[in-house]
DNA sequence: TTTAACTTTCAAATATTACTGAAAGTTTAT
DNA sequence: ATAAACTTTCAGTAATATTTGAAAGTTAAA
């Protein structure tokens, strides 16, 4: 296989794992596009090398920042802006870990514990079966998060920081 | 909060969860009632439930079959099928993640591992660049998918066993 | 073997999500 | 102040994913 059929691939395979994991495929081919570049990108070269327009590129670009997977980079007497991704695989999981604990199982865990709160007759096997289920879920759900903390924090952290070198 | 409004908040919630995870919301759905089931319920009464369907929902409950989440319950003298759905978070957190290895990961790996294979110049960035990416990235894939594998037979390992207690 | 209860299938319809591209907005150099 | 270079917005369009429902298939009792 031929490089740039290679990278092809990879943009293909990163767009779908993507997708298939809640993050917009297009999204996905862009990171792809910048991790496999040893150089910053234009939106214009990202539109050509994607075929996809001006618009869906740059908004595509903004949400990779707010990700804090990609950054802008100015270049000295040039008005064009340059686009590029931290290559780093430990930071990209971190980040992703980090987006996701905030946008996703954060506001699950708030809607979990107003319904731990819910009272009801303890000898109704209905109630019982839902509180049961929502305190572990919240239970787990809570782990999870203090994990995700700590392992965010990995690097302060002498247990995870032991274990997470494993894998980098 | 009264219980009914309650389960509806927390079928909704966990639909949320799903489709930003890449789960379908119905699936997602179907699951959380039958979670909150202290009975196994049939297909007439998930579809009136959840105002779905006989087709969606006889998909959906045969997913969540493959999937290891729910199971079929045939009861004396009576022809419907019941289903329900295994309560204990952390066999389901098990069954999630390892559906998704086998899904996702896998065949993301045999990529990754293909495209590790190809040769190009070492002087030229492009190339080098694309390189160190895959192999970055294959390294963290396998070591994840590693680490899964571990963790899906924690009951027997005395490590990883000893920290998933902790989750329980 | 017939029938009725029940389950499965799948083409078409619907809903959801993503993308386009032209116009409006912004910034910088002159 | 003007213009050129560039970025952002968003209404309309397109692509994708999900759902419906009626017909076909299956099974078990009589």
């Amino acid at each position: 296989m031929e490089l740039p059929e290679a990278k092809e691939k990879f943009i293909e395979a990163w767009g779908k794992l993507g997708s298939e994991w809640g993050i917009n495929r297009t999204m996905a081919q862009v990171h792809a596009l910048l991790l496999i570049s040893p150089e910053a990108l234009t939106t214009e070269e990202i539109m050509i090398t994607l075929s996809i327009s001006r618009g869906n590129a740059n908004m595509t670009l903004r949400e990779l920042i707010g990700w804090g997977l990609v950054q802008k980079q100015h270049k000295a007497g040039e008005r064009k802006e340059y686009f590029f991704a931290d290559k780093d695989t430990w930071n990209i999981a971190r980040q992703v870990a980090k987006e996701r604990r905030k946008r996703e199982l954060d506001p699950v865990i708030k809607i979990l514990d107003e319904l731990s709160k819910v009272e009801g007759d303890t000898t109704d096997p209905e109630f019982m079966t839902f509180t049961k289920s929502v305190k572990d879920i919240n239970k787990l759900a809570k782990n999870v998060d203090k994990t995700l903390d700590t392992m965010l924090k990995a690097e302060e952290n002498w247990f995870w920081g032991s274990i997470f070198k494993i894998f980098k």
